[in-house]
DNA sequence: AATTAGCACTCAATGACAGAGAGTGCTAAC
DNA sequence: GTTAGCACTCTCTGTCATTGAGTGCTAATT
């Protein structure tokens, strides 16, 4: 952990002005820069002496004997957690948000991808919004129909406008009237209750119940499984890929190629975007803090959103270390009030 | 047109010759490069004439003076439709084929999925394959459910397994009773007819025989519009994006940057898809080609797919012009009879 | 008449080299 | 404690000569 007071008040300007002039230009940056900003009232000599403090301290690096200096990991966690100034957006972007996410949109994923296309808009990084993990989601409704003789489909229902249905293939001489059995007490046991409260125990009550054969529940109790392994499955929404090619520092063929399927594999993003936090706060992962070995020059930043905590899905941002990390959190944080405005719009009625 | 005779034999196989080593290579191919291969017992020099003669015939031309050649986009014309050697797959490809489509897949959509993922792994450029526009398909089954008081949940199967539904809000009082007398008269008219079919004629036969409010008529036509119109909305798969890297003519990022963002928007991709063949034949869409300019470095296969004529998709691989058009076309052609057979597996009962 | 050996020529790519410029660390003076 | 001054370091840029792959043309050969 960083400790606090390693840098005094002149340090932190010091670093301050060299991370906010690195993220701008990306070129490393020298001691008369800093002094001809005039903001300390310092020559350059002085501003270099602190700034080999700084060196030695671990928050900055130089590429090479006699450049200038660039924010070390360790240099930009200090910038995130006391230097970074939040400003609020430029008027152009509050209308270009409100212009993607004020139109009346339904269905909660579609309004979900539109807030991963304008955060990777806005931000100029690659966005990365996961759909809320419903464990407690509440069965509205299940439905059993059947499509012809062999085949019978099933539609769960849960709050929040989300439909799964599910498909499955059975040689059973299934009537009309047993399937009108099965739905009145299929409806009456589950609906109500939670999709992770559907367990063994509850199937076996229902199977005792309805005086039909094991064959059939089986058949049924397969479909309802499968819906609701795919209202449990998280859906995960990626744009701005095309963003990662902006930035200076993945000029390089190979390693912008690496970046690119690194990012196409959910199994290393869905990870990535735990964030522990369960109140509004962002988290970082700066450079070498990912465990991933490949993501040792790109940054995180996660957060996440919801209605009255429930709900939690995460929003993240992913770009070069020597991210614009202040104009993201006020991207972000913007995007999020309006999401979890619409959110109550469309979940509000639902219990 | 191409006019087929204007090229001899012999210039054929110089032309093939250069198309083929450069396509390997990436290099400018010299008259030397294919001397020395003896394929034609003759000098370099010889050689030179012709390769002069093919670049005043437009097939080829040179990057500057005293340079290799390379073919134009009327040399890689001429190659696709005379010259290319479609060769058969070697066995690891065929096996890896195999893993990925082999395994039992029930929803067409996942089948669909696979193949696009497996057509990049193969071929190493980007692949996009289109779910069928289904204007055809036959509805199956047509159900109304009372998701609470204010809602409604239409759900509408067609064949392929294909199910969409979608919610409406609503402020009527739709009792059971209506419900059921509704989704009866749905069933009964709409059944086996085709999604296309279903035009304001059906619908106002509909209105008349059932003796419901105007109100609650509307908002289950709305619904049930809804639906088809997700069935007919077409389904774009695109992998191997991060494939567009490898190849040195985009070693340029202000156009790599340029593809990826093209590539990303279906408006663009749905037109270039639009394979007049509809028999089995591949098309070929090379370079300047193309109608747009940002194009005129890219070339795109398209084919179709489907069983017996019907449900016809497409698929499509898009790489540079200089792409090793014979090994594409291969590989699409075995994985395209793989898909065709697991769709008639998912198909064949239908109706 | 077709082919080819030979030759002069062109142009990109490579590497060496010098000079400019931005930046540093250190020392001595303020 | 601050800074002016200076020697030094290292990248970057442009120049220049060299190399090498390739060409087109001409004259000789088959």
């Amino acid at each position: 952990m960083v400790w606090d007071n390693e840098l005094n008040d002149r340090k932190r300007t010091i670093l301050k002005s060299i991370v906010d002039d690195y993220i701008k230009y990306a070129q490393p940056v020298g001691s008369r820069t800093i002094a001809r900003k005039r903001m300390l009232g310092l020559g350059s000599a002085t501003i270099r002496n602190e700034m080999a403090d700084l060196e030695e301290l671990g928050y900055i690096t130089q590429p090479y004997t006699s450049a200038g200096r660039i924010p070390s990991d360790k240099g930009y966690r200090f910038y995130v957690e006391h230097l970074m100034q939040i400003h609020s957006l430029p008027h152009n972007e509050i209308v270009k948000i409100h212009q993607a996410l004020d139109e009346h949109i339904e269905e909660i994923n579609q309004l979900i991808k539109n807030v991963s296309l304008i955060i990777s808009d806005i931000t100029g990084y690659t966005s990365v919004v996961m759909s809320p993990q419903i464990e407690s989601a509440v069965i509205k409704s299940v439905r059993l129909v059947a499509v012809d003789e062999n085949r019978l489909l099933v539609v769960v229902v849960v709050n929040g406008g989300i439909v799964k249905d599910k498909i499955v293939r059975h040689r059973a001489n299934i009537t009309e009237d047993i399937l009108e059995k099965l739905n009145q007490v299929f409806n009456k046991e589950m609906v109500g209750k939670t999709v992770d409260q559907i367990d063994r125990q509850i199937i076996l009550n229902i199977q005792n119940k309805v005086k039909v054969s094991k064959e059939v529940c089986d058949i049924v109790i397969k479909a309802i499984e499968g819906c609701i392994e795919k209202i449990e499955s998280i859906d995960l929404y990626i744009d701005g890929l095309a963003n990662m090619l902006n930035h200076p520092e993945f000029s390089d063929m190979l390693r912008a190629r690496e970046i690119l399927e690194l990012l196409n594999e959910e199994d290393v993003i869905i990870p990535l975007m735990k964030n522990t936090n369960k109140d509004r706060r962002f988290e970082f992962k700066i450079g070498s803090e990912n465990e991933l070995t490949e993501m040792k020059d790109l940054s995180i930043i996660t957060t996440v959103y919801g209605s009255d905590g429930k709900r939690l899905g995460t929003i993240g941002v992913i770009g070069p270390t020597r991210m614009a990390y202040g104009r993201v959190v006020s991207a972000i944080n913007y995007i999020r009030e309006l999401l979890n405005r619409e959110l109550i719009k469309i979940l509000d009625d639902d219990t």
